[in-house]
DNA sequence: GCCAACGTTGGC
DNA sequence: GCCAACGTTGGC
C-alpha cells in the first residue's frame, strides 16, 4: 500500500457486502443506522480506517442467495475501533484487540435507498461500463470495496430501470472466457 | 455441493 | 522472509 491520501477527495463512493444482515435489517434500525462490525480483513480495515468518511455513499450488496446490489447509505461516522471484536461471545471476537489496541475498526451508515429493484450480480457483468469494478473480479472477496462516482451512478440508474425491457441478465453475450461450470439449483 | 481464489498461519 | 498447508468466502 502506498501513502494515504489524506482526505483530499471530499466524497468516496464505496460498495459494501453482506450476507445476513440484510438491507431490511438496516431499514428496521432506529434511526435507520447501523454500525459495520465484524470486517477482519487488514485490506478492508485499512479503508474504513483511512479512507471512508462522513458523507461517502455505499452501494448494499446482498452476497449469499441474493446476490444484488439492493440498495444505497451514508457514513454517517468515520472509523472508530470495532468493539465487537473483544466480546468473547461475538461471532468475531478476536482475542488480539484490546482496549489499547482495537486492531479492528468500523464506521456508521445510514440507509439512504431501498432499491425499488435490486440490480443482480449477473446483470452488472453484461454492463461494460462497470468491466473494471472490484465486484466482478473473480475470485474477488474483499468486503469493503471502493468504487467510482461513475459506477455507483450507473447501479443506481440501473435500480431505476424496468428489468423486464432491457433484458434481465446472461443472455446477452458475456465477455467473460471462462469456462462455465454447470450452476445447480440450490437447494435451501 | 463444488471449487477457485484468496488471506492467514506456521515451519523452516 | 519464503512458501506450503489450511480455512474461508462466495459464485455457480
Amino acid at each position: 500500500m502506498t501513502a494515504k491520501t489524506k482526505s483530499s477527495i471530499t466524497s468516496n463512493c464505496w460498495l459494501f457486502k453482506s450476507e445476513c444482515y440484510l438491507i431490511s435489517h438496516l431499514k428496521a434500525e432506529p434511526r435507520r443506522t447501523t454500525y459495520w462490525d465484524g470486517v477482519r480483513n487488514y485490506q478492508a480495515r485499512n479503508m474504513l480506517r483511512d479512507d471512508i468518511h462522513v458523507g461517502d455513499r455505499v452501494l448494499f450488496y446482498h452476497s449469499g442467495d441474493e446476490r444484488a446490489v439492493v440498495g444505497t447509505a451514508i457514513v454517517t461516522r468515520a472509523g472508530y475501533p470495532d468493539h465487537t471484536a473483544r466480546e468473547r461471545d461475538a461471532q468475531h471476537f478476536d482475542p488480539k484487540a484490546t482496549a489499547e489496541n482495537p486492531i479492528w475498526m468500523m464506521v456508521d451508515i445510514r440507509l439512504e435507498k431501498v432499491f425499488a429493484r435490486p440490480v443482480p450480480l449477473a446483470e452488472l457483468r453484461t454492463v461494460r461500463s462497470l468491466s473494471g469494478m472490484e465486484l466482478l473480479r473473480q475470485g474477488s472477496r474483499l468486503s469493503i470495496q471502493p468504487v467510482t462516482p461513475e459506477q455507483f451512478d450507473t447501479i443506481v440508474e440501473l435500480s431505476e430501470q424496468a428489468g423486464g425491457e432491457d433484458r434481465p441478465a446472461a443472455r446477452r453475450n458475456e465477455t467473460k472466457p471462462r469456462p462455465k461450470g454447470k450452476s445447480k439449483a440450490r437447494s435451501t
